[in-house]
RNA sequence: CGCGGGGUGGAGCAGUCUGGUAGCUCAUCGGGCUCAUAACCCGAAGGUCGUCGGUUCAAAUCCGGCCCCCGCAA
């Protein structure tokens, strides 16, 4: 079939690929302008970029979509279908209407279920136990199109976000090829998406990242890994503001006051939480510095057993 | 030229301002104690102090170049 992919980071990558591999032709890739990111603001291409680029596909990157020209050249390509995953861009009407074959996205949720920007994360952050991929077609708002298949995953207690994007990116590849070829076959019945389940997932930020130690150890556990590797919850230890890396729920409870540390030694740093269970931190990376073991942070920073975590400001 | 932190035995840090025998905690190895131990006691090994050059009687420390790592911001 002849499509054109939209998509910009490394969760869609896998989904590009596959339909590479899968035999399609694909005769033109969308991807976001290379932007100054990184230390010193260099330019850097989108993932996306990179890898259409390896396997000789021609990359547009269009500013806009909807000043027309992203139009004219879609026009002109003529193809089929127009797949999309994360591009980052909304498209037009003019555009979504413009494939014979439609406009279909992988978005990683079981929609209705966490439409917008960081899905995964807040699955995670909210503590679900199942999530999934969606392919869906493309509608005017935000993740509202009908919905042409799904796949469900259980979320594993101590799988992050990083860990999480990668199994989806791979399941949502291996179902839009599936669903592409479906479509290709013209046996395809969608639904519309159950407006009344609907959750949003809206972008990360920072304010999300300061672990207030008054919540339950399950609830700073989710955080910690929901919000791995960015923004990453934090916390300021020895005056140090450091990133949480990886924790662990003990099976230890307390009745120390949420935010007391109940052990700091080499065998882990464990600190009392809001529902009276104990979180072990272990895994963290001070300001400045790599990832570190947390007893490997207390030999050059030592922690006083009893002492208060409080929470960043 | 976006802002900033850092590279010191295997790990995490101190020492650098105020040049002059390289220190701490942990790990490692040997010995001891113990019913036993990841605990405790005693002892040992292990470092061209990122790199190149300069200043100096003397440089981890002062000066200059380069390499590498990381945080912020985007």
């Amino acid at each position: 079939m002849r499509i054109v992919f939209m998509g910009t980071p490394d969760f869609a990558v896998p989904s590009l690929k596959a339909l590479v591999e899968a035999g399609h032709e694909i005769c033109g890739v969308f991807t976001q302008p290379d932007k100054p990111k990184n230390r010193g603001m260099k330019l850097q291409k989108p993932p996306v970029k990179e890898y259409a680029m390896s396997v000789g596909l021609t990359v547009f990157q269009p500013v806009k979509m909807r000043d027309g020209e992203a139009l004219e050249i879609l026009r002109a390509l003529n193809s089929d279908l127009i797949a999309v995953a994360a591009y980052g861009k909304i498209l037009p009407v003019d555009i979504l209407e413009l494939p014979r074959l439609g406009c279909i996205n992988v978005h990683s949720s079981l929609l209705p279920k966490y439409r917008g920007a960081a899905p995964i994360n807040w699955a995670i952050l909210n503590g679900e136990d199942e999530t999934g991929v969606t392919i869906m077609y493309m509608a005017e708002g935000m993740d509202t199109g009908d919905i042409l298949a799904q796949t469900k995953t259980p979320i594993d207690l101590d799988e992050n976000a990083a860990q999480l994007f990668d199994r989806l990116a791979d399941m949502g590849a291996k179902l839009l090829v599936d669903t592409v070829a479906a479509l290709e076959g013209g046996k395809v019945h969608s639904i519309p998406q159950d407006e009344a389940q609907a959750t949003r997932a809206p972008m990360l930020s920072k304010e999300l990242s300061p672990l207030n130690w008054v919540r339950t150890a399950r609830q700073l556990h989710d955080q910690v890994r929901g919000l791995y590797p960015w923004p990453a919850a934090t916390a300021i230890l020895d005056g140090i503001r450091c990133k949480v890396l990886r924790t662990e729920i003990t099976g230890e409870t307390t009745g120390s006051a949420p935010g007391i540390v109940v052990q700091a030694d080499k065998k882990g740093l464990r600190v009392a939480c809001g529902d009276g269970r104990i979180l072990d931190i272990l895994e963290l990376q001070p300001d400045g510095k790599k990832p570190m073991a947390a007893p490997a942070f207390l030999l050059g920073h030592p922690i006083p057993q009893g002492m208060a975590l409080t929470k960043q400001e």
